[in-house]
DNA sequence: CGCGTTTGACCTGCGC
DNA sequence: GCGCAGGTCAAACGCG
């Protein structure tokens, strides 16, 4: 690990920060081996996010401090420690001084260390009524999303019926895990896996840190456990060994892995998504923060441009491989697949691409296994649960709707979904600026699946991944902070300038908030609830705040947004509103690096989305990112 | 000298 | 079974 953040270091000129955190970030959670008791003030930051009665009467306790105050009682507490056993070695020491100033001091010293004892006691009395009020909230949430995904849902005859369209539309559901998988899941997934949790567990050894976002995905069928969703984030080692997957598929595979193995193999099938980013770029390879190292090139048939294959060098037994191919068609159209999921913690700057390319390809595996089957219409039909996204599902069987260039997934075995950032988006009546995904389901392959994302880059809708931000829209202006109110929400986490997040945030400020008066009314937790479940963009809004906190904690270094991630867990309910709870891919965006605030780096937008020459340090040629 | 790229050979899967 | 194409390996080479 070291040597890869040392390679990262050397190639990166403004991946200091990132390395810093990274190693930061890894230390806290190895030095936490138990990794169930986050620190203190992460654990506070979750209720933020569902703060919105007046529990307190506690002027301490209003919402808007929240944030602030469990920073900064967590910091007092830290600092107290250090200066209660530094007083403490100063008494030792200081044998010149008279026994009188020492016994005041020791008394002062007492006195400081009640204080902050009592502190902490007021913090954990906090901490516990935040957590109960998160999971009441949480319950009622589910409640409302339960409801009204039954109301979406022709009423069932009877409870056969009923079962079967669970049966239906569960595939759809994709969760979004905010940091570490509960134990229930690993429970799970432990079982499952087996024997080949404890090679994993060794393989990835002391990476402890993970990505702050887990997408997972909640099927009901066997495809499910035939299908580990591609993690967009590097899960936690200690976590989630199970949900590796098999790369090398075939070869590493069938040589490496045998007997007791041969289990994981069969729920590990080739069938292996892949997502594919087309982007106008001048640059050889588009910088997306990873670190790839060339293994190949090849004239593929049908196309004059060599394709170029990469794998990850970020972990040496990382199984994520890309392939980078101009398009035929178009020289500056450059198609990116991603395929495999990293297994390692991702430098900040990869995260945006990695969460990205996971999401699409949850929504992908998803879709293929249920709205966008054989049944649907071939005319384009929206799908209601992505975000704000407006989903095109069709079903030409070979046709490359939407994208003529789609040459990389026809003669895939995978199932491949393309987010093409070349084109113009059309219209957008919602506030994201990526307003169309398509998806085809082409019969004529087992796993040719193919769908299409666009994400239009328009001038005034750059996408950049160059330093692991995904930008939208042209506005620069620093926002260290980022402070939400959505529906009586608070949300608090330092965000990047320009995120999608901000014009999400914004724009759901404009909708939403033009009623409620900042700070919101503590108890707008109805509305909240109600926006939550009813407002697709809210939702989308909620998920941006919360990964943009999450990953601006991953930021800060010393695991204070993991340990939130750990607590944060959103079950595949939570956003699984509409029954697909994906897409939050688009809302990834990596912090800037910094473990020092304000230090925060950013790809200011640019016209040409992953064109960063200099960021040929991260990832030698091309850049690399990842995805899974 | 170490690391990354290049490039021809090899392996594998799939279609005929 | 054969051929094709995609994908990977690994020795050779180049660069800093």
């Amino acid at each position: 690990m070291e040597e890869n953040l040392m390679k990262i270091k050397r190639r990166d000129g403004g991946g200091g920060a990132v390395i810093k955190k990274e190693k930061t970030a890894d230390s806290s959670s190895s030095s936490s081996s138990g990794d169930e008791e986050p620190p203190a003030a992460a654990v506070v930051v979750v209720p933020k996010v569902v703060d919105k009665r007046p529990y307190c009467e506690n002027e301490d306790m209003k919402p808007s401090s929240l944030g602030k105050m469990d920073l900064s009682s967590s910091n007092n507490k830290v600092s107290a420690r250090s200066d209660t056993g530094r007083t403490g070695a100063d008494y030792s020491m200081a044998s010149s001084s008279s026994r009188k100033e020492q016994d005041e001091q020791l008394e002062s010293a007492k006195a400081e260390m009640g204080e902050v004892r009592e502190e902490n006691q007021r913090l954990k009395m906090y901490l516990n009524r935040i957590m109960k009020d998160y999971q009441e909230l949480q319950m009622q949430f589910y409640d409302i999303v339960g409801q009204d995904s039954k109301k979406s849902r022709p009423p069932p005859n009877n409870e056969h019926q009923e079962q079967q369209v669970v049966e239906e539309e569960e595939p759809e559901l994709v969760s979004l895990t905010l940091g570490r998988l509960s134990e229930s899941k690993r429970e799970d997934k432990g079982k499952a896996s087996g024997s080949r949790h404890g090679k994993e567990e060794e393989m990835r050894g002391n990476e402890g840190l993970s990505l702050a976002l887990d997408c997972k995905f909640e099927a009901s069928k066997s495809e499910v456990d035939d299908e580990p969703l591609p993690n967009p984030s590097p899960v936690n080692s200690s976590q989630e060994p199970k949900e590796e997957e098999t790369w090398p598929p075939s070869k590493v595979v069938k040589t490496t892995k045998s007997g007791g193995d041969d289990e994981v193999l069969q729920q590990n099938p080739a069938k292996k998504a892949r997502v594919c980013v087309r982007t106008r770029c001048d640059t050889p390879t588009m910088n997306d923060g990873c670190q790839w190292r060339k293994y190949g090139q090849k004239i593929a048939k049908g196309n004059p441009c060599p394709r170029a294959y990469y794998r990850c060098t970020v972990a040496p037994s990382c199984p994520v491989r890309k392939q980078v191919q101009r398009c035929a068609e178009d020289m500056s159209i450059l198609i990116t697949t991603y395929e495999g999921t990293h297994n390692h913690p991702l430098p900040m700057s990869a995260t945006a691409m990695a969460s990205t390319t996971c999401a699409a390809a949850s929504m992908l595996l998803s879709g293929s296994t249920s709205s966008g089957g054989p049944n649907v219409p071939s005319s384009a039909s929206s799908h209601p649960a992505l975000h704000g996204l407006n989903v095109y599902v069709s079903d030409n069987s070979k046709s490359k709707f939407y994208l003529p260039n789609t040459s990389l997934s026809s003669a895939s075995s995978h199932p491949t979904i393309t987010l093409d950032l070349t084109s113009t988006p059309s219209s957008s009546s919602s506030p994201f600026p990526f307003n169309r995904f398509s998806s085809a389901y082409p019969t004529t392959s087992r796993y040719n699946t193919t769908t299409s994302l666009s994400f239009g880059s328009s001038e005034s809708n750059t996408v950049s991944w160059g330093n692991g931000l995904l930008t939208y829209g042209g506005s620069s202006q620093q926002q260290p902070y980022m402070k939400s109110h959505i529906g009586g929400l608070n949300i608090t986490g330092r965000v990047p300038p320009s995120t999608v997040e901000n014009s999400i945030y914004q724009s759901f400020m404009q909708k939403n908030h033009q009623r409620h008066p900042q700070p919101p009314l503590p108890d707008t937790i109805a509305a909240a609830t109600k926006a939550i479940t009813t407002d697709p963009n809210f939702q989308s809004a909620l998920a941006a705040a919360l990964t943009s906190i999450i990953g601006a904690g991953n930021n800060g270094g010393g695991g204070g947004a993991e340990s939130l991630a750990q607590k944060l867990k959103w079950g595949e309910q939570s956003f699984a509103v509409n029954g697909n709870g994906c897409g939050s891919s688009f809302f990834n965006k990596s912090p800037p690096s910094g473990s020092q605030p304000g230090s925060s780096i950013f790809l200011p937008p640019t016209a040409l989305p992953f064109s960063n020459p200099k960021s040929a340090s991260t990832s030698p040629s091309d850049t690399g990112n990842h995805s899974n």
